[in-house]
DNA sequence: ATGAAAGCGCTAACAC
DNA sequence: GTGTTAGCGCTTTCAT
C-alpha cells in the first residue's frame, strides 16, 4: 500500500473541479459560494476523509483558537495534597472552551518560567493563558501584566490587581464560616491556614471580620487564634494539630480550615486525642470537595461553583483577547452545613 | 505606542547580518554553524525578545510535538463522581510529556466523536492520542486502531485488543483483594462493581479466582453474591447498599468494591445500620484515591503507581508515532491495608 | 460566484 | 559555514 499522504484543500479542489479558494469558502460556510457548489465540495471533501490542517491555518489566520492552561500539578502530586477542587476548575474551563470551539493547551509551570508561558502566545501557540491558581508567582503574574499577554487569573480577587481575576468571594467564605460558628455558641476561635496566600489571608480577614462585629455582644470573650501551615498537605495538617492538641488547655471549640483536606486531618487528630466533633469542637473547612460529603462526621464547608467559575475564566479571556479589559469578579460563596458544625 | 508585530526570524536575520536559515540553524543548534555566529544570534534574538512561531514550524515539519489526552470529564462532573484518580494519572501523564517537551492537548470526549478525535492527528494537531480511560468506547477504540492513527489507552489490558493498552493488572487486583479478605477469616463475600466494563470484570475474575482455589481447604462453605451498579456515584452506591442490608440475612461480612468511592458509600451505609466495620463487615476498595487514607474507618484498597502509568503511556505513544508497535502493559498492583478490613 | 496570485513564518535542498 | 530558492497548506486580496 502506497503511503497515505492526508488529503490537501488542493487535492479536493481537484477533485471537485472546482478552485482552493473556493474549497476553503465552502467549508467555512462563507455566503460567496453557491449553496449548490458548497453541498458539491462538502460531499467530495466527506468521501475522501478530508480534514482541514490546523496548523495551516493558524499560520495564515491571527488567531490560534488554542488556550493555553497553567495548572500546578506538582504542588498536587508529591504530597498527595488530595484537593481535588483543583481539577474540577479544570473540568469547568474545559467544558466553557468545548462550547467556543477553543482548544485547550495544559501546561505545567513546573517546567517552564511565567517568563516563557508569556512566550506562548506571541508564539502563537495560544491566543491567551488562564492560569489555574496564583501559586506563589503573583509577582510574575504582575510583571506579566504589562507585557501585551491576554491572561486571566484564577485567585484572589482584589481592587489593585494589574490583571483580570476570578476568585470566589473568600472574604464572604471566611465571614460565612465565621457567622455560623457564632451560630453554634462558640468562643474559642482558630483558623488554619497560610495567611501567605493572598486567598487565604482575605478567608481569614472575613472570618476576624464576623468575629469583632460580635465582640461587643459577648462581652469580648471571645479567643482567636492561628495555626499557620505553609504545607497543606494531609500529613502537615495532622502532626500540627496533634501538637496542639497536646499544647495548653482549653483548646479551641470552633475551627475553621482554609481547605478541606486540613479540616479532615485536624478532625482527625482531634479525635485521635479523645475529642469529638462536633460535640467538642465544631468544624468548617473551605471547597466543599467531594469527600467532604462522605467524611466522618460529613464536613460543613465553603463552596464555590466550578461550573460558573470556569464558563467565567473563559468568557473573560474572551474579552482580553478581544482586545478589551475584562473586570475581575468575586463569586458568590456558600456554606455548605453538614455534621462537622 | 505602534502595533507590536511579533519579531520574525527575518527581523533576526537582518538584524544580526545573517541570512534568515542561519538563524534557524543557529536556534535549533545545528552543527553547521560556528559558534561565534551561534552566539551573535541568539544574543540578538533574545535581546529583541524573539520567539519562534511554533505554528510556522508545525506547519514545515513533519511533527507538532504534541499529543493529545483524551479525558472524559464529563462523567465526573454530573454525579460529582469524586473518584480523583483519573487526575492523578492526567498528572503522571503531563508530567511525562513535559519532560519530552511535548505539548499537551486536552480534549472531551463530549464534543467530539472518538472518529473526529482520530482526525485530530492527520489534521496535524497532535502526533497521537492517549485516551485515559475507554470509557465504554472500546468499539471506536478498536475501529480507530484499523486507521493509521497512533494513540494508546489507559484501561483493560487483554491479549486480543488490537491496540495498545496500559493499565493495571485488574486480575492481580481482585486476587490480592479476596486473599487478604479470606485472611480475615471471612466468608460471605460480595463483590461491587458494573461487570460490563472490562477492567472491573477482570477484578471480579481475580477477586473468583481466589476464592474457588480456597473453596477445597474451606469445606466450600463460602458464598459469593454480587451487586452490579451501572452508576459509581457516592449516591447510588450508598441507596443500594441501604437496600441490601434490609434484604435477607445474613449480610456479607467481606466487601470489595471496585472504586474506592463505591466503597465508602457502602461503609458508610452499614454503618448506619447498625453494622461495624471492620469489626462486622472487611472492606476493600480500588484506586487508593487521597481520600481513602483519611476516611472513617481508614480504607483498604487496591493501589497502582500512577506515576509509572504515565510515563509508560508516553513511552509507548512515542514509540507508536515512530511507527512501532509498542506491548501492552500491565502494572503491578498493590493492597494497601488500612483498618477498613 | 469563482479563480489566480500572493504570502503567513518556517526549514530542507541545494548551491557556493 | 552560509546564502538562495522553494514550498509546507491555508486564507485573503484582487481580478473577472
Amino acid at each position: 500500500m502506497a503511503i497515505k499522504r492526508a488529503k490537501t484543500m488542493e487535492d479536493i479542489a481537484r477533485l471537485a473541479n472546482v478552485s482552493k479558494p473556493t474549497v476553503s469558502r465552502a467549508l467555512r460556510n462563507s455566503p460567496l459560494v453557491t449553496e449548490e457548489t458548497r453541498r458539491h465540495v462538502l460531499d467530495v471533501a466527506t468521501k475522501h476523509g478530508y480534514v482541514i490542517n490546523r496548523n495551516a491555518q493558524k499560520l495564515r489566520e491571527s488567531r490560534a483558537n488554542t488556550i493555553a492552561v497553567v495548572l500546578d500539578f506538582s504542588s498536587h502530586r508529591e504530597n498527595r495534597i488530595s484537593d481535588p477542587f483543583i481539577f474540577n476548575l479544570l473540568a469547568g474551563v474545559s467544558e466553557a472552551l468545548g462550547q467556543r470551539d477553543q482548544d485547550l493547551l495544559l501546561c505545567s509551570p513546573a517546567h517552564s518560567s511565567v517568563e516563557s508561558l508569556g512566550s506562548i502566545t506571541t508564539s502563537r501557540g495560544a491566543d491567551g493563558i488562564i492560569f489555574l491558581g496564583e501559586g506563589g508567582r503573583r509577582d510574575d503574574l504582575i510583571a506579566l501584566a504589562e507585557r501585551a499577554v491576554p491572561f486571566v487569573v484564577w485567585g484572589a480577587v482584589e481592587k489593585t490587581l494589574p490583571y483580570c481575576a476570578v476568585g470566589s468571594d473568600n472574604f464572604q467564605g471566611g465571614f460565612l464560616a465565621a457567622k455560623h460558628l457564632l451560630d453554634q455558641g462558640r468562643s474559642r476561635f482558630l483558623f488554619i491556614g497560610d495567611t501567605h496566600h493572598a486567598e487565604i489571608n482575605l478567608r481569614r480577614q472575613g472570618f476576624i471580620k464576623a468575629l469583632s462585629e460580635e465582640m461587643g455582644a459577648r462581652a469580648a470573650n471571645l479567643v482567636v487564634s492561628d495555626m499557620s501551615l505553609d504545607d497543606f498537605s494531609y500529613g502537615a495538617s495532622h502532626r500540627a494539630a496533634t501538637e496542639m492538641v497536646k499544647g495548653p488547655r482549653p483548646v479551641p471549640d470552633a475551627i475553621f480550615a482554609a481547605s478541606d483536606t486540613a479540616a479532615m486531618a485536624v478532625i482527625s487528630a482531634f479525635r485521635a486525642a479523645g475529642l469529638s466533633v462536633p460535640e467538642d469542637v465544631s468544624v468548617v473547612g473551605y471547597n466543599d470537595i467531594p469527600a467532604s460529603e462522605h467524611f466522618h462526621p460529613p464536613l460543613t464547608s465553603v463552596r464555590q461553583d466550578v461550573h460558573v467559575a470556569g464558563a467565567l475564566l473563559v468568557e473573560k479571556l474572551m474579552l482580553a483577547i478581544e482586545g478589551r479589559s475584562p473586570q475581575s469578579t468575586m463569586l458568590e460563596t456558600r456554606l455548605i452545613v453538614r455534621a462537622s458544625s
